[in-house]
DNA sequence: TGTACATCAGTGAACGCGCGTTCACTGATGTAC
DNA sequence: TGTACATCAGTGAACGCGCGTTCACTGATGTAC
């Protein structure tokens, strides 16, 4: 996590991945270059070989630091979510997480990756794990394998990419924490015959749109 | 939409646009360059410049035409959405349309874009009108300000990106088209209390993710 | 403790590539009389 | 109808760039005796 100290003769593969994290978070996916890494690194170009077999290796690596630190936020945000309010909570963990690195959740999710690396789908495993159990205990008695988890995800997953492609409004956080909160109540609540949500009315709507 | 023969003295800059987008189902994002734009119009490098001002301003075209067809292709799943069924047809139609154009589907939503490239703002406008629009008609009674229309639209928009980026299993049009319109419904009959939901229970749940 | 050697992390020059963009140009199209 | 000219779409050479990757190398670290 820490972009320290130990660098040139000291743990090269983890500085370039802090290093892989930084150019992320400055210059965007674009600026994800081996060579950039080796360079921010503080040594040369094809010092990185040493540790990652190319660039493809050095990308999966770092998108699957970020599925770990993903889980972790999420966790974070509520140890055992039970109630709509809880899956609340960690809904707007995950669009929070989405906003505050936005290259790096694009790396997460911008294309299927190759699905002989391990690490990365071992990563993405435990996600889909943790939306499942999350609804599970949030539905005692509903249908695990049904389709609510898969609708829950998309729901929140939905609300990050909206957020962080310029699509909803993102200039505020408090909106948008207001606004998933009001979109994961409204999952529980939406019927035909309602003329208003009953609950967590705390929301504005779509805002600001620019494609 | 075709890339029909009047090329070399005809309409270059329907031809660079069309060129486009056989490069980008062809080699995805990354194989948008101005340059392979101009190769496969048959036609020197620099000749687009006579008709963008530089590379974003293609991309930008290409992102606005792709939001019409997009409008065009909800509008023809259902003319006028008025049930929750219907409103399954069409978000069906938008989850296959970003999973038959991927790269397109991928450059309309990557990256806030430019707000004074007007044509595409007013193509993502339309977009949001038409959701809004549909949710409307949809639930004749709802709060239209309220939070519906941005939990429908992220909920779709959720599962377009799931498959898209191979964290939901996308290898069958009907099991794809089966889960979509299972989430749909799941929107409107989630509850707490619940053990199964009522309707549409036709979905597989979850499937092979690999991140 | 001291020497001989193997290991292996990092070097630096070099490769070929495609890119966006500039510039002065050419040659066809179309208008004015 | 025919000539003179302006317009402007497309050309092609050239720029400088950063990239991924290869290769033979060097020089420090660590082990065996």
């Amino acid at each position: 996590m820490a972009p320290t100290g130990t660098y040139h003769h000291g743990d090269l593969r983890a500085a370039c991945l802090s290093a892989a994290r930084e150019l992320l978070e400055e210059d965007g996916s674009a600026g994800l270059s081996l060579r950039a890494v080796a360079r921010r690194a503080g040594v040369s170009a094809t010092a990185p070989y040493r540790h990652y077999a190319d660039r493809d290796a050095l990308v999966s690596a770092v998108a699957a630091e970020g599925y770990r630190e993903l889980a972790q936020h999420l966790a974070a945000a509520h140890p055992a979510p039970s109630t709509p309010d809880d899956l609340a909570s960690v809904a707007v963990a995950y669009v929070r997480f989405a906003l505050d690195h936005p290259a790096l959740f694009r790396v997460m999710f911008a294309e299927p990756c190759d699905p002989t690396d391990e690490e990365r789908v071992a990563a993405t495993g435990v996600i889909t794990a943790y939306v499942r159990g999350i609804v599970r205990d949030t539905f005692p008695g509903a249908d695990e394998t049904g389709p609510l988890p898969t609708t829950v995800w998309a729901l929140v997953h939905g609300l990050a990419f909206l957020h962080l492609d310029g699509k909803l409004d993102a200039s505020s956080a408090e909106v948008v924490a207001a606004r998933v909160r009001a979109a994961v109540h409204a999952l529980f609540t939406a019927s035909p015959a309602l003329s208003s949500a009953p609950t967590a009315r705390t929301a504005a709507p779509g805002g600001s749109p620019h494609g």
